[in-house]
DNA sequence: CGCTCGGTTGATGCACATCAAAGGCTGTGG
DNA sequence: CCACAGCCTTTGATGTGCATCAACCGAGCG
């Protein structure tokens, strides 16, 4: 018997979940997922590197991945985190020589169902809708991208509530403000490009106030309100 | 008869010249360009707006837009430089309800094609071959972005050596390495996140050890092996 | 001829980096 | 079971890169 944890047939039953594949039915999706896998990764695995040739096309399917990268002084830059339903390496599949442009490494424990470039390249780019749904998932990528590049002059304290305000936005259950990633100051700090001592005092001031909390990594936010002033308090 | 700057069929002609549309017949030329408009835009003429309503799709022609925002405190914000062949508003197209997520803004004269969003779905996104060139252009600019991100802790001249390179690097001409867009101090200083006197600082101190010139805001890198090792200065 | 725009220079101050030290927590191996 | 290493967090002391503010110049332009 199958491991649904990581057989193929499991991951199968779990994607009409995610919205990129809603209304898809189960023979379409093993044409899809043919020849997939499914990678289970622990806290801190590595996915895939950046600078490796780029063999697969990735689903995260459980737990979550950041999408970083080296800078040439050593320190790395978190570039994405990925949460379930996101895709890896989507962009990069078409080009002739592909080359991932960032490493994937599993923040806990972690799975991604893993197509290999050939099967993406037959049968999912002749599906215009798949393809468009996936741009859409690149396109509030860029957005969140763009929010943090218009915080660049704005203060610590406003960037770090941005942040994790994006953060939670992104599946919107307003009741419950947590953030849907194990994040640590260090990742904050390598997200935002600055030091993890400058993003500690930020956050254990927050702690201090009470309008955060943070167990277990999972950063909850107690008082929206004051961190969207946070926020616009750089406004003029 | 129609004037070859405005006229839709001038613009037609000009389309085989870009790798986007390599291969492709005047038919299918026409009809993917069904209903467009060339918009001739002035110095510093807004294309688009941030926040309006998303109903074109767009090509450049000639000549280069910025895609910027306003940030909350009113600085803005350069997220992008397109110059020809460079696709606008791509990724927002196929959203229910879609809105320009940047301004666009012409630097210097400059040309660029207006697709009626309709068109776009109907024609465009049908077209897997056409999708992938577009999620080609897409990738590039995402590296970019990328790029930059890496470098957001090193120091002022590294960034901005890095952001010069990367620019001239877009078309590889290797022997002119004149940056393809018409720069100011204040531009490049919006895309990094800093002041205009930083940028300002750094650029004069390059022209006066004639490493960089500009006159009519054309730079020229005269010395660019030297920008590459300020660029991997910041190294450990 | 006054206007705006782009570029430049200098003086001053602050937000954040850097460096240093320490404690908790988890896993791992002797 | 304890020692040890690695990771995450915290706090404080000190320094500096860049922002800020202010002033000025030249060029193009209505």
């Amino acid at each position: 018997m199958p491991d649904r944890q990581t057989s193929l047939s499991g991951a199968l039953s779990e994607l009409p979940r995610f919205p990129l594949f809603a209304g898809l039915t189960q023979n379409i999706l093993a044409e899809l997922c043919r020849e997939g896998q499914v990678k289970v990764s622990q806290h801190r695995d590595l996915l895939f590197e950046a600078g490796n040739s780029g063999t697969h096309f990735g689903v995260v399917l459980s737990g979550a991945y950041k999408l970083a990268r080296i800078s040439p002084s050593g320190e790395d830059s978190v570039i994405h985190f990925c949460s379930p339903g996101d895709v890896l390496a989507a962009l990069v599949m078409p080009q002739p020589k592909p080359v991932y442009p960032v490493s994937a490494i599993a923040m806990g424990p972690s799975r991604a169902l893993m197509i290999r470039r050939e099967v993406y390249l037959e049968k999912w780019v002749p599906m215009p809708e798949l393809v468009i749904r996936i741009q859409g998932l690149l396109s509030s990528r860029m957005a969140r991208f763009q929010n943090q590049k218009v915080m660049q002059r704005a203060p610590l304290p406003s960037k770090v509530a941005a942040l994790l305000l994006n953060l939670v936005s992104r599946d919107s259950r307003v009741d419950e403000l947590e953030v849907p990633v194990p994040l640590t100051r260090k990742e904050i700090a390598d997200t935002l490009g600055v030091t993890v001592e400058s993003v500690i005092r930020v956050m254990s001031d927050w702690s201090k106030q009470g309008y955060v909390t943070t167990n277990e990594k999972q950063i909850k936010i107690l008082r929206p309100d004051i961190l969207v002033e946070q926020v616009n308090l750089a406004a003029d």
